[in-house]
DNA sequence: ACCAAAAGATGACAGTTGTCATGCGGAATG
DNA sequence: CATTCCGCATGACAACTGTCATCTTTTGGT
């Protein structure tokens, strides 16, 4: 048999990531060289020890496994990198495939595919979980331009409109226009249903 | 040695299950001898395996991680109930000692506390998240009536009051009324907010 | 330099939301 | 039986939101 498959792990929750070490641990033919509790963490890490890959959650402190997947794509183009998360939104997986990613698992899957799909990506293979596949092609896209997405952030938080004028430097009115703009585009009634709408579909 | 402690594990989500089940049968002392995806799942599964501890998530299908540990408690009193979870929110934790849980251990922590909690629970001790557990006891009641849950939760869903009102057979004027008090018990300056503040307390 | 598209601001208007004082009727308690 | 408390309703008012039409200022492309 040729080296074991360099594995890195990126996971903010303690225990899973340990759990998910584990797991990985009773392959024979892979070994997890590297564990990091954020993004920042992955990327030094990754510096350090060249895995050949590396499986990050998406929500995570410091830096989102999402900006961590675009990052190790550039400096580091040899390493494959499988986003592993609890989130089946059609949006992330677009940024995560726009990001450089090979794969993309969901939390759901049984505990076995994490190695199976760990062994294609190193072979140069895209893993992608099927039904996300087929609801983001054919689904629709992120319909928000940058502004409305922060605004729009901000009111999902319970900020009011001149809070959020404040934060972002903009008059109240603009603020206004901007949520009542995403209001329409999402087809929502009032701007928390507008922000529960993005959240879901992995625009927020 | 005496006999190994056995576990059932239950977690909605199929990889972390089988990750906390490869991280537990590392441990030479412990042997997983059952595992569900959900809490109906596990009471069939107690019943028929008789284990020593339960490890139960909070939030999943069917049945929730609370709901279990009430009927794990009423029906098999010789078996310790873990909760573990992401989350840890006072109001979770004071409603899983009153379900009769002897364990409330958060993802965050190391994977070893794990199995140290699984013995420790197995010998008749309660392990409680140490920074939780000063927050649960210093730390505010539920404030809130059956109402003001109701018309908060159905408001942090995007709902208007009107549509509120109609659900609930309430007058318009009516739901208001308890929004603001809510608004006003959790210091909240707008619906939304309340809403998120009671729900990041587990009071929702 | 020119034009068109964007980002942002303004103002007006209706509808919704938050606050408060008050009123009504049915338990519950004495 | 009277009293009090609680759940619910009403009405009034100010503040905040959502929608639109219109306008100015950047910005980018040719």
């Amino acid at each position: 048999m040729n080296q074991k498959l360099r594995v890195i792990l990126a996971e903010d929750q303690s225990m899973i990531l340990g759990a998910l070490a584990a797991l990985l641990e009773t392959e024979p033919d892979i070994s997890v060289v590297g564990r990091a509790n954020n993004g920042r963490e992955a990327l030094r890490c990754i510096a350090t020890h060249m895995p050949d890959v590396l499986v990050t959650d998406i929500e995570m402190p410091e830096m989102s496994g999402l900006t961590l997947a675009a990052e190790v794509h550039q400096h580091f183009p040899r390493v494959r990198t499988v986003i592993l998360t609890t989130f089946a939104r059609a949006g992330y997986l677009r940024r995560a495939m726009d990001a450089g990613a090979q794969g993309y698992l969901l939390k759901d899957r049984p505990a076995s595919e994490l190695s199976d799909c760990i062994r294609r990506v190193s072979r140069g293979l895209r893993v992608i979980d099927p039904e996300l596949a087929a609801e983001a092609w054919s689904g629709e896209q992120d319909p928000l331009t940058e502004r409305e997405r922060q605004v729009l952030w901000r009111a999902g938080e319970g900020k009011s409109g001149g809070e959020i004028a404040q934060e972002l430097h903009l008059s109240e009115g603009t603020v206004r226009n901007y949520l009542s703009e995403a209001i329409s585009k999402l087809g929502a009634a009032n701007r928390v249903e507008a922000a529960r709408i993005a959240r879901a579909k992995g625009w927020l």
